[in-house]
DNA sequence: GTTCGTGCAAACGGTTTGCAACAAT
DNA sequence: ATTGTTGCAAACCGTTTGCACGAAC
């Protein structure tokens, strides 16, 4: 359930940050702060903005979720915070996520003096018509 | 010369285009536009913010700098055109190139219903002190 | 003289913050 | 009582734009 997953992660669950969470947390669009705040809005009509910017920072900090810097105008959300790749679809602007063993990545650990941390392979394309 | 990459490109080499170009073409540190304007300022003290946003703007239309959203605060401008990866310091938040063969990515052809056209690898870590 | 480039200031849009009211412990 | 949370409005900051002046063709 949502609120335990708040809960384990320290995290108080009021109505709003629930609100939030449903949203957020099962999203696999990749939304941004104004399209988080349109979701709940919805639902939950005195939400205001700064909750869901306060909200999208909390979870954050709480590893619930992962900020994405793949679109030059505005930060989105990822609540994929297992090791992945992106695509991005340059047709649409769709982010799609892609499974870490879709890809080899060879070679890192012979960079010399980096020690490299975390890597991730961003990709950008178009979707094929499937047969 | 660097007026004649202007020119190639299609741009009229104005003393500001000038200024800025031998600042942001030539660096390997990937600026943001205020630090291209703190940069060229200081030789060119009448200079303005929209010239310089203009003037990345064009250049990034005309292909002699690309956009990077490696930072989660601005834009910054490379001039490195060809292929290559980046690796992130996450002490320091500089930029390295890191050159297109130095890694193997594999099995991108067999992502299903993607057409890949362009990808590249974003490595994060810190710099080994080298022995 | 018409097009292009510059610089100022204002506008814009995403995000953050100050603060007063309120809820939870 | 004290601490945490919300929502409004204002501030903030990187970036863009409107516009008038001037330069280049």
């Amino acid at each position: 359930m949502i609120a335990e997953q708040l809960i384990t992660a320290g995290i108080r669950p009021t109505a709003q940050r629930l609100a939030i969470a449903e949203f957020v947390l099962r999203s696999t669009a990749h939304p941004s702060a104004d399209e988080v705040f349109d979701a709940v809005n919805e639902k939950f009509p005195t939400i205001s903005t700064a909750t869901v910017y306060n909200t999208l920072k909390l979870f954050t900090e709480k590893q619930l979720l992962k900020q994405l810097h793949l679109r030059d105008d505005r930060i989105i959300y990822d609540p994929n915070v297992t090791r992945h790749h992106h695509f991005v679809d340059v047709e649409t602007g769709e982010i799609h996520d892609i499974e870490w063993g879709a890809i080899d990545v060879c070679r890192i650990q012979e960079l010399s003096n980096l020690d490299v941390e975390d890597y991730e392979v961003v990709l950008r394309g178009r979707r094929r018509e499937s047969e």
